[in-house]
DNA sequence: CAAGTTCGTAACTAGAGGAGTTACAAAATA
DNA sequence: TATTTTGTAACTCCTCTAGTTACGAACTTG
């Protein structure tokens, strides 16, 4: 998994979860289908766990599923599980009462508060099954996939 | 200058030297602003160069200006000058043909395109020029400003 | 023209952050 | 009970970037 394509990654991994239906995926896997680690992918879907995309479970036959349908799961909430602003420019004082600071901070930080709602708002449009359908249509106009789900 | 801060530590610098109106600034006084080094900014400010935003000289009386009137430096200008997207997401193939993954990645670079649209499209609306004038409100109401334009 | 300033840039160092890896305990199932 | 699988800590490794040093080139001023 490279750098900064977390979000590609885990939507990756996600829907193969929902084309799988109701087996679980185990970390090894999914770890396959992103040629990483499974920790990598444990510890990241951690996190979606946390915020109820997934759920995990243990022993035989354990390993990992979509908590609920993919129609009621959008990127946004993908985005939002993972806990990393889409826009990350920080706007940290350097120098503690420089007004000017304060007049670019302030814009900044009102820019960053309406691009956020922006793109949430555009995350929110495109669910897990939108992504499964175009792979469903990919896969019938192409007739095969090198790792199948 | 702090990790991702970039863009407002340039702003910063930025609107100092609208305030300097016509005297040039010299790296060492840019980076005391930010708290950083004078070959920092040199580095950085070379992008806005290149991008027709500031002008620089050298040997007495040398250093940073801006290029053109603040009114007409918008920061999705600056933004484009310093060369990353605000939105570094990246949607690399990690497993070439599978069909999922071209379906995530398509989905994505939609979005970011459409992202970044919007993004520009919002920073196009705010001038350094406005930003000075915040500045200048602020002073007017604070009285002070613990480094000087 | 000489002295002093300031930028331009290459080369190196240092530190942070994140992925990858190893190891092992805990939990679940057959 | 044996096996599978997650949970997690601890560590290494890689990459990126800022910071630093050094020195040459360009410019200004007296």
């Amino acid at each position: 998994m490279k750098r900064n394509s977390r979000l590609c990654s885990i939507l990756h991994i996600l829907v193969h979860m929902a084309e799988a239906k109701d087996s679980a995926l185990t970390s090894e896997k999914l770890a396959a289908f992103i040629s990483t680690n499974a920790v990598v992918v444990r510890r990241t879907a951690a996190g979606l766990r946390e915020a109820g995309i997934v759920t995990s479970s243990r022993g035989h036959q354990g390993g990992w599923q979509l908590a609920r349908p993919p129609e009621e799961i959008t990127l946004a909430d993908i985005s939002a599980a993972l806990g990393e602003s889409l826009l990350p420019f920080s706007t940290e004082r350097e120098s503690p009462g420089c007004l000017v600071e304060e007049a670019v901070i302030a814009a900044l930080d009102d820019f960053r508060k309406e691009a956020e709602r922006l793109l949430a708002e555009r995350l929110a449009r495109i669910t897990l099954a939108d992504l499964a359908a175009d792979f469903r249509r990919r896969f019938e106009l192409i007739g095969e996939s090198t790792h199948a789900a």
